[in-house]
DNA sequence: AATGAATGAGCGTTCATTCAT
DNA sequence: AATGAATGAACGCTCATTCAT
């Protein structure tokens, strides 16, 4: 992954760290290939040709955001896993953790979703899936261990659960499109948290205080 | 969702339903505007050009099969509410009844995924949103139910719920990419349901075979 | 020019005849490359392959129609010429024939006018410049021994005058669009006539009566 | 006119004019609908696609050329009907100012009468029937001035004399398509106004020097 | 006589990219 | 660093025409 990037990617210049940060956004709301370099290069309020001073394509616009992101991710994950022989508390870390990284990519979230066929094609991007299986590892050892120890259910199975919760993560982050939705990261790693270890149905015998989704209900004691 | 079909619509003569398939096919792998009218011309193994004699165009295929995919899904909402007062009923056959629609509609859902700001700017695709909000309001007013009856969590934000199980049920149809993931239609409603309902943490207080994802850990006993 | 048409010119089956008028019309709303196969097909109420029954070629019906009107032109003058020695009489009639002519073959006018540098590059039609070099033969003719005669101003440059008086005739005709405007056949060819021989200006000294254009104050009074 | 110019109009960077130009001698010979934007490139000797660095579409130049053409014509119009009270001077300034405009603007006269119904059509060029409007107005009000003064003839129907006039003032520029005609601006000039202020009828009382066309005869050698 | 399906060339347009200035 | 002009491939679509049924 660790893609070192192009001879022009030596100067973060200010004025480049912007253009990726414009581009991302685009990408955000419209996935990469349906974002044009002229939309690009029109909301840093210069000429689309202009933009080739600062990146030799827009493929390796994406790229950058693209590694950026596992990159982060998987340094995330990494501490967690190697912070606690709980798995409960390490997958609790994974998703605070996946929380707060995908709220500062946005952008590499939709590609990965909305483009994935596309990056999935190009050796360029060979890393994605060296990454994402590196994820999925992270994930499944610590169901595993999870199922083994009595926390998680037997009949669990590990590697669809971690799909579902991979992708249960990545939901609210899609959502920031309209952008006042109402709810803040903490809020949504809460509620993502309470109902990938508790589910919805209400229980009486829950041990008061064991899920970190306590807090959604007195956070926003208005809502419901 | 009053489905608009182009006037030639009428007579859906084997060959048009057959290019309508294939277009699907491929717009639930790289999305709507991905996809080019030769690429489902080739699958077809007719020229583009040709395409235009069964569609007046491409949007108007994306029209047939987003409608057609909205149709049923709110049937079979409409049925499921009608059909009990047990907000749990209820819900388990919206996943069910949801699990089936998806199956066969995972272009409708990779569109609506991937090209959706892209048909929300367009008049003719104004139903999605009619649509959408009346299956927000279907399942917003099962889980209010849900909630005063006792059964579900008291703190739930039915809103924010609601959009999370949403999306927790569009997840797996995404998977069929690689088409052979080793999981069927029933597996994984089981899955999500229990997902959804019991969350992953084991409980030995939970009365056996309450839960239809009980069958899970049956129905593929080898795979762990 | 009296091309004879092709074999299935043999049979002018009422049906032919229909299509060759309704294509006509068309031609004369829109011209001839504007018109599109399936518009006259959709006219006809059938398909646009359909037409191919009748005629090898879209070009074959603007054949049919172009020689047709031609023929009747060259029909009407070659008698205004061969009916008199007075070169006013024979031009009055030059005008009277061509008004009716023009009338019935409206569609051949905006054809001439619109997609003359179409059908100028096409060998199938050189009998456009044989007939037309015809008729400007006519005219000249007539005009040249009106002005020998002294009955028309020896200053008229024959050539000009003749394109000028042609193209004047060819203007009402022009007008059908717009079906409802007002003035009949008769009308325009009493005020064509009475401008290109009088002119607009008021003259006393003008004998009464020998204008057949006197009609038009008469024919509509109210108008004015 | 109120020219609605596309934004990268401002800038009329030579090239662009070169551009519209070379559009307009096509526009002209061919109609708008029949020149392709292939043809225009080639002209210019570039790509087509590469006119959409200049202008955002064909239409837009089309928009561009019309709008230009009507601007002028209303404006050499205005000034005509406010210089003087005579009618048949306006008249006279009406047709010098409409040869000069046409001879320049000879695209925009072959898509009005060519592409008409195209053009009509389009919300964009509603302002064709509002500025076609107003000239039909300025004609009709001298020529009704000119029948209460006793000018012209009292049974005159200003409305058909005037389309008569307006097209026959058009004829001449169409002849441009074979350039070497042999009538220069004035000469058509004079021949049009000789035409419909006397006609073609030799009249032995006309008053010497009334008519500019008395000009055509001589060998012109005051031309100024 | 007509249909229904298709062709193949060409249309107006878009887009990532290049490059002299 | 940026512009302005251009490229070349591809895009969605149209159209006259063909042909088996």
């Amino acid at each position: 992954m660790t893609t070192k990037k192009a001879s022009n990617a030596s100067l973060p210049s200010e004025r480049r760290a912007r253009l990726v940060r414009l581009a991302g956004e685009l990408f955000a709301e419209k996935g990469f290939r349906a974002t044009t370099v002229r939309e690009i290069a029109d909301a840093a309020g210069i000429l689309s040709g202009s933009l080739y001073h600062h990146f030799d394509s827009k493929e390796s616009i994406g790229d950058e955001i693209l590694s950026g992101f596992l990159d982060e991710v998987l340094t995330g994950y990494r501490e967690a896993a190697a912070g606690t022989d709980d798995p409960r508390t390490t997958i609790e870390q994974f998703v605070r953790s996946s929380a707060a990284t995908l709220a500062r990519h946005r952008a590499a979230l939709t590609m990965l979703q909305n483009d994935w066929s596309h990056f999935r094609a190009m050796p360029r991007f060979d890393y994605l899936r060296t990454a994402t299986r590196e994820i999925e590892h992270l994930w499944v050892d610590q169901l595993e261990r999870g199922k083994q120890s009595g926390l998680f259910r037997p009949d669990l199975d590990a590697r669809l659960t971690y799909r579902l919760l991979r992708d249960v993560l990545w939901i609210p982050t899609r959502w920031g499109q309209s952008s006042s939705n109402g709810w803040d990261t903490d809020q949504i790693a809460d509620a993502v948290l309470r109902l990938i270890f508790d589910g919805i149905v209400a229980r009486d015998s829950r041990p008061a205080g064991t899920s970190p989704a306590d807090r959604q209900g007195r956070a926003r004691p208005a809502r419901s």
